[in-house]
Formats: structure tokens, sequence, C-alpha cells
DNA sequence: AGTGAGATTATGTCCGGACAATTGGTGGGC
DNA sequence: GCCCACCAATTGTCCGGACATAATCTCACT
């Protein structure tokens, strides 16, 4: 959770971050336990401590990314199949056709949450998180042709741009509200973008707030001229 | 320690360390200060750790090398005296001329230590070892003319080779005897190489044993024929 | 011989506490 | 105003304990 408030500018860098005593009353933990998180910023080389002086952000977190070989988008949803992690999405559900397409089953797993967001940027979109209990160390999908390899077989369209990466990360205070878990759940993030501009399709991961640091969806969308 | 042995080859890569209880009433701490011990292995990437299996050796520890801006040997010793570092010797007392040319002081600084080593190699070498009780986590010596350029300067001669580094390292039991410390004290080790063949002069460190895979001292010598 | 349930034994993750070391802050004296 | 001694706060390093988790081992059973 403190590097995700580093991540996401709620601590910016120069600091300082909660004292380990702080950290044990805020959240009800022993001050083994604040020293372990703390030690993990600090040889992650986020923060600095100094004895009295306390722990000082050093440097921004990056979000940790796992980039490598994850595979398609159904290689995602097999995974979190198997590994039991849970489904959701917010924002209408995709179109029949779009959903077809992307290999995904509009019935059973989605759970329709509230929109979150309203900017213009938010129409029509569809986001997805898929929810772990546990962020797995590493992602072991096997390599496998892209979700823009499907796309072309079944649209006959050509993805001009491909950027998939998944990331683990820990939900904060509103998101967790948002997805009706608890702030400091281990979240799976799935990020995609296709552009065919041939076809005017977009599909794209984005944020839903600008303001938000974090892409935590999945989107499924058209152009808005579209 | 741990570090150690399995740089000197005590643990090869594919033994098992000892379990954590193990290493509490080896060396009487705690589990909690074991558990750490293993920890700095296992974020090193020397060690792997299972459940019920232990840990094991994965990879050769490689001993820690300052390579950076360390200055010249007089910038080492005056760095060892604003530290208040214990300097020690051990071997004959260098040659006036020649620890003058090093900018040593042989008088008060040099506590004479046995000869180690019987090998003809140790024959008039005089060896430095730089102890410290804490080993400190960067040297912080300014970058400055090498101790080749003091040599050039003062007796007109070239260094044709020159190479220098300095490790912190722990003693291990052979050695710390030899020191009059403690197995598991810090010290610095020095080690530069210097070789003049226009006037024979040979400054090298060595290793008192072949067997040794660590470099503990700073030598002075000058070839076995001069 | 193979399988599976259960015991065993490591490490992983917590809790609680104590004291040391460092360093910024404070206040008194000059 | 400056300096220095002292205090306090914060991190660093230990101790001790408890339980969870995972993987190996054992052994009865088929």
């Amino acid at each position: 959770m403190l590097r995700a408030a580093i991540t996401n500018g709620t601590y910016k860098v120069g600091d300082l971050l909660p004292t380990e005593q702080e950290l044990c009353a805020l959240h009800d933990i022993s001050r083994h336990t604040a020293r372990d998180a703390l030690r993990l910023l600090s040889e992650a080389g986020l923060v600095t401590r100094k004895r009295r002086a306390g722990t000082i952000v050093t440097a921004p977190a990056e979000p940790a990314v796992f980039v490598q070989p994850l595979g398609g988008f159904q290689d995602l949803l097999q995974y979190a199949r198997d590994a039991q992690l849970k489904i959701m999405t917010y924002g209408p559900a995709p179109e029949d056709g779009l959903a077809q397409a992307m290999g995904l089953d509009t019935a059973g797993w989605w759970e329709l949450r509230g929109q979150r967001g309203t900017g213009p940027k938010a129409v029509g979109v569809t986001r997805v998180l898929i929810r772990a209990d546990c962020v797995p160390e590493r992602a072991e999908i096997q390599a496998h042709p892209t979700i823009a390899d499907a796309i072309e077989a079944r649209f006959g369209i050509v993805a001009t741009r491909i950027d998939q990466q998944i990331t683990a990360m820990v939900l904060d205070a509103p998101l967790a509200q948002l997805l009706g878990t608890e702030p400091g759940a281990a979240a799976l993030r799935t990020r995609r973008l296709y552009h065919d501009e041939q076809n005017n399709l977009f599909l794209a991961s984005e944020t839903a707030h600008p303001a938000d640091r974090f892409v935590y969806s999945q989107s499924f969308t058209r152009e808005r001229g579209d």
C-alpha cells in the first residue's frame, strides 16, 4: 500500500513516510511487520531511512510490471479461471460482437459494477479487473499468439498497435471500495492496446480518470466517432 | 560468514546450508538473526530457499568489490585513520625507503604479526590488512592520483601495471585467529598491483597461500632476484 | 509397484518486547 | 549570537515465541 501511495503521488519525493510506530497504529500491525514493509521499499531504492530523521521518499515508484510472455487475453482469462481469480467489470457490458471477438463470455463472468468516472473518455468503456486473492510471483502463462492474431483471424482486421502487460498491484482505498473489497487486497491489472485504423476499431486500456496514475482496467471500446 | 563460506568453497553450488535452527545453535543467535542472514543471501541470489527443502546454494559468491574511486594507498591510509580503522601488518616491516615511497609511517602504525605462509612467495613480503569494526557500505575516498603517480613522482619510475581494488570482507576463523580478532569481524582487504620492469620493482598484492581464495593483504616486496 | 493420507520438517509470516545507535531539537551558559 | 551539553525521537539490531504453509518422507493400503 505504501508503494502504491508513492506511485500514485500520495507521497512525493522528499516527503516523509509515517514512522514505524505510526504505521503500527494506523494498520494495527506489529512494528516488525511495519519494518518489513519499509525495508522492502528501502531495498527497492524508493526511500531512504535515517535514524531520528525518518523515512524519506527518494524516488518515484514505478508500478511493477510483468511484461514478458503473457499470451493473449483468452489466456489471461483462462489463467484467471485456473487460478480461481475473480473477474469483474465496471461500466457497460461490451457489445456482444466485440465481446465474442475477444473471447469473452458475457454471461456469468460479468459482474457489472457502477460506472466509474464521468469524463468523456469513459463513455462506452467497459473495464475489466481481475482480482486475485494472492499476487502470483510470476505469471506463468505460456507464450502464445496474441489477441491480435485472434482478432485478425475472426474479423480479418489487423491491429496496428500492440501493447500488452500485466501488473500486480495493491488496491488503494477508493478502488477497493469500488470493487467491494478491502484496501490492500491484491489485484492483477491487465492492459492491452490495439488500434485498427482501417476499421476504426480501437481497443484500449485506459484509466478512468486522468488524475489516476494507475491504469486499473482492461477496456474494450470503439473510437468516439464510431 | 556464510557468504564467505560460500565464496571460499566451504559450501558449493548445490549444497545445503544449515537450517535456521542449526544456525541458531551453532552461533548462539536467535532464529530471527539467522533468518536475516539467510535472507540477505537469498536477496543476493546466492541461495534459494524452499519450505521443507531447506536453503540451497545456487550461485557462487563473488567477493564484494568496491572498484571505483578509491584513490591511492595514502588515501586509503588516511581514510583508515579518519575512520579509526586498525591497520595491521604481518611479515617483516617494509624497507624504509620503500615505505617512505609508499607514504607509510613505519613507526607506530605497524603492529608486526607472525609471518603467515611459508611458500617461497612469502619471502620478504609484508602484508597490510586494515581492520574495520564495521564494514562501510561504500568507500568514500575521493578520487585522486593513484599511488603509481606518487611513485613516479618520487622515484621517477613508471608502473607498468596498475590494478587496485578494495574489498569489504568478513574474517573466517583462521585469519581471524592470525589477526587476533574474532571470526565474523569485518575487514577491508586492499589490493594493488604495480610492476616496474625498468627498476625491477614489484609491488604486488598476493595471497599468502595459493589455496586461499581470498586476497587478504597489501604486499610490498621486490622481485626475488633483487 | 503405485497411490494416497498423514506425519514431519523446513521456511514464511506474524506477534511482542528490549536495548543500542544515531541525529535532530532544545535550552542553558558564555 | 554562538556553542555545547543534554534530551528525545527514530531507526537498527537483537531476543523470544506462535502459528501458517509447503514440500518431503513414511507407511499403510490396494
